[in-house]
DNA sequence: GGCGATAGCCCATCTTAGTA
DNA sequence: TACTAAGATGGGCTATCGCC
């Protein structure tokens, strides 16, 4: 009996042309430290490579293999600063995939998930890449669409005059797009799994009640509201079930 | 079960930039 | 100029997975 031919080795199925290189991507996600490192940087600040070594608990070499491995990925953007070198999040669409991501993962184990203290505080209220997340971000947005405050436009919302109009009662004034970015858009919220709002707008307004002492930056991506905030921005937002710690 | 490929880890070392 | 600190790189070790 002749030996039968050996088998060819086996090799992945070439990609369409119309399929997204899902794989690809989801190898960069699927590390434990690469995501820690990730999530670490969904506040949409700067972080040194140290930094997210000591939030992946890996050694700073071993952190230094993972970030060049997301930096060549396109998931991180990377600036030198002497001796420093400061990593960020590539842009928004990186930050709203993780985001989906988070609320694939968690489907099912949802509600246990977000009984630990530290997850309450996230669920509240929490930074995702630059603009407000969480209830009081959902609420934020729910509050401006109540109002008709925001108008239909091709990428997302306007502000509408009505929306100006509320806008300043919170002493806010919009500036105009800058065209850097999508102005204002909705952005599905991992912890409440309804809409908040996301966008150039919304990275303002986030700004606008930290510099006016509503909010204050707690650990991490978590944002407290202040005693002021609560006394100034709670009463003008819609539903107040928010409950506040 | 053995083997090879792959990926992740850490240690040691190197490079670069800031500082005294 | 030497020292120090931060980050990158190379090499070795280990675990896992797929194939035979």
């Amino acid at each position: 009996m002749p030996p039968s031919p050996s088998r060819a080795p086996a090799s992945p199925p070439a990609p369409s042309p119309h399929e997204p290189r899902l794989a690809r991507v989801a190898a960069i996600v699927a590390d434990p430290a690469r995501s820690r490192m990730l999530a670490y940087l969904l506040s949409g600040d700067y972080a040194s490579a140290g930094e997210l070594a000591r939030a992946a608990s890996v050694t700073p070499a071993t952190a230094s293999g993972h970030l060049a491995k997301m930096l060549e990925a396109q998931f991180i953007a990377c600036e030198q600063r002497g001796r420093h070198r400061y990593y960020r999040l590539a842009d928004a669409d990186v930050a709203h995939a993780l985001e989906s991501l988070a609320l694939v993962a968690e489907r099912g184990t949802h509600e246990e998930a977000w009984s630990r203290p530290e997850r309450e505080r996230l669920r509240q209220a929490r930074c995702c890449y630059g603009h407000l997340a969480g209830a009081l971000g959902v609420r934020l947005f729910g509050s401006l669409l109540q109002r008709e405050g925001l108008s239909p436009s091709p990428e997302g919302f306007d502000v509408s005059e009505a929306g100006r109009a509320w806008l300043a009662e919170l002493g806010y004034t919009p500036s105009a797009p800058t065209r850097k970015r999508r102005y204002a858009y909705r952005c599905l919220d991992w912890s409440e799994r309804r809409d908040h709002l996301a966008g150039q707008l919304a990275d303002e307004l986030l700004q606008h009640f930290l510099e006016r002492g509503w909010l204050r930056r707690g650990t991490g991506r978590a944002v407290e509201l202040t005693p002021t905030g609560v006394q100034e921005l709670l009463p003008r937002l819609e539903d107040s079930a928010l409950t506040m710690p």
